[in-house]
Parts: structure tokens; sequence; C-alpha cells
DNA sequence: GTCTATATAGAGATAGAC
DNA sequence: GTCTATCTCTATATAGAC
């Protein structure tokens, strides 16, 4: 199921500048088939010609596909996990913003964020992008936390759950972008509202 | 993204007992591959192989890798569409016993269901298979209206989807089975009354 | 440092023997 | 009706020229 460990990092880390834009080239042109033409496409000949380069050139930075597509996860997880930290932590109303935050990432690119989402699953990460999933994920719970209470570490998760799953599905198109926020939150805090016993 | 249609018919509608069997025998190797080995390990000669036949027998039954797929996921919801229409429609609480089944689904083979779920999306099903999806989330939304009352379309689905995105979760691992029952109640029941106003 | 050309391998699918 | 052998295609990855 779990593929065999390999190193996911560039093969030179590329300190040019000239070098680090083609390596961006090549994980945007990644993240472009992806959500063009779905994760089937997606092979590392096609991904060097959108990039404007030749794979040979590809293979100088990445050691295989995998990489690729690692890299690309870890930069859109770096860009939520931004707006994520940058929500006050004691902030009024701290949820809201959060699904704001994740509401607003979502839609930027909805059949990439979908894709990304459906590839990550039995798809071994590097340490670094393991620790932005968790960085996430704990942000959110911790959030959640701070407004409702304390709360047992399965319920947030669920809760977290609950928010990712809507959102998820509205990216797809199988539920309407208008009024997701609110909806987003009523599932939220319906949930946890009627763990503490809100009849 | 989406496949050209092909017709994902066996090619030979097996009559007799032997071709059946075949049939099944074929379908039940993906299915074992797809829950041991994950997606990609997924190809026709590995699964005639699991299923004890070769390569030509497989291709006189299906004509592609696709149509097994789909034979596979028809199998699979055949059994809980079946588990659903068990329930008596009026039933004082269809809401339990829907949630019930689905858990019990899902947890027969939970690798399984969960990557026929990521399998499923963008993918192009037969009219019957579709058909199929249909009546789920149908059967669904109606067990659910007559216990709440009149609700919203969009409302009824999303509370589908918090159900089965919470108990997908859980047949992958993320949350305990353990009391997984009565969280997807919770969830569903506090997002629906937070919908009528429960402060 | 980037390209072209290609070796290698694996998967889909078929032909033709039995 | 089923098998073996194989054709073809496509993808990964590398070698070697420039």
């Amino acid at each position: 199921m779990t593929r065999p460990v390999t190193a996911p990092e560039p093969r030179k880390t590329p300190v040019q500048r000239r070098a680090v834009e083609t390596c961006a080239a090549i994980v945007e042109a990644a993240a472009r088939i992806l959500e063009e033409q779905g994760a089937e496409a997606v092979n590392t000949n096609l991904i060097a010609d959108r990039a404007g380069v030749s794979v040979g050139t590809l293979y100088q930075y990445y050691p295989d596909k995998h990489a690729i597509l690692v890299a690309l996860i870890r930069r859109e997880r770096e860009v939520l996990l931004a707006e994520l930290r940058a929500i006050p932590h004691g902030a009024e109303d701290a949820l809201r913003e959060m699904i704001a935050a994740s509401i607003r990432h979502q839609f930027v690119r909805p059949r990439l964020a979908s894709a990304l989402e459906r590839i990550e699953i039995g798809f071994a990460l590097d340490a670094e992008a393991a620790e932005m999933a968790e960085a996430i994920a704990g942000m959110s719970a911790s959030l959640l936390a701070r407004q409702f209470g304390a709360l047992d570490r399965t319920d947030l998760l669920t809760a977290v759950l609950i928010a990712r799953g809507l959102i998820n599905a509205a990216g797809e198109g199988q539920l309407p972008e208008v009024g997701l926020a609110e909806r987003v939150r009523n599932a939220v805090e319906g949930y946890l509202r009627a763990l503490t016993g809100g009849a």
C-alpha cells in the first residue's frame, strides 16, 4: 500500500535563482495537469513538457514523480498553514475565521485541492510535509478548544473532520459554495453542542 | 478528467453457472488487490492471476479494467442498498438504524470500502451503478426527512455527507470505531438541530 | 545545466493454439 | 471456453551529446 520511502527532496538544493524558478515551474506544471486532467494523467514527460523543460532537467531536481507531488502538497499546505497561523490565537471568533480561511484556500483552486486531498491518502509524505499536516490539524483543534472549552481529543478531531469533509464536498461541487461558511459553522457547532448535552 | 464511456457490462452475460463463478472470482480478486495493495497495484494481469484464470479469460467477460471495477462498485453498493431498503420506512428511529447499517457495511471490509469511495470520484459509472448511488443517497435523505420534518434538499445532503465522512474516516482509522454510531448521530442531529434554530 | 534519444519495464489488450 | 504467447503502448528513468 505505502510505497518505499525515497528521499523526496530535490536532488540539488537549488540555490541559484534560475534553478529555483525551474523547480517552481515543474511543481506548478504538475498542479495544472492534476486539476485539468486528473491524477491518472500526471506523468513526468507531460510535467516536463508543460513546465517548458526536458525530462532530463526535471530529473536533475527531483528523483521521481512522487517527489514532485510531495513538493506540491507541501507548497499548498504552507499557504493554508500560514493563513491559520495568522489568526489571532485568542480571537473572539476564531472558529469563524478558521472556517473562512479553509474555504478560501479550498476555492482558490478547488480541483487542485480536491485532487491533492485524495492523493495524500496512502501516500508517503516526507518528514516536513507530515509535520505540516500535523501542524494544521493541531492548530485547528487548539482554536476550537479555546472557543469551546476543554474537549476530548477525539471530539476535536471529529469537528475538524466534519468541517474538512463539507468544505471538500463543496469544492467538488457536491454542495453550493453559497452559504457554505454558515453551513460548516452550523455543523461544527451543532456537533459540539450536542456533545455537551444541548438537548 | 472523466474517461471515455465504454460499455462496462460483461461482454458475455454469463448464464452458465461456471461462468458466473468466474466473473465473481475476477471481481473478488480485484477487491482483494485493492484492499491489500491499493489502487495503483490493480492491473488486469494480477487480477487474472489472483482469480485463478488467465488474462485471456478475463477479457472474455470484461472489456477492460474499468469494467471490472465498476462491477465491484456495483456489487458493494447492492449490499448496502439492500440493507437500507430493509429498514422499515416509518420506523421510530430510522436514523439510528441507517447509521448502524452504514457503519456495519463500512467495517466489513474497511480498506475496500475506503478504496472504492476514493476510486469512484471522477470515475464514469454505468447507468445502473449511478442509479444505485442515487438510490442510496435518496433513501438516506428520505429517512432523514421523515424523522426531522421538511428540510431543504441541500441540508439533507449535508447531513448525509457528514455521516458518510465520519464513517469513512473511521474506516480509515482516523477515528475509533468504538462509540462511532453515537458520534455520527450527534453530528447529524447536531447539524439538523442547529438549522432549526436550536440556539 | 539542459537537451535528445533511448533503455527498460510494466500494463493493457489480442491472436491463435488447444 | 480457457490458456499461452505476444504485440503495442506508455511511463519511468538514464546516458551521453552539446
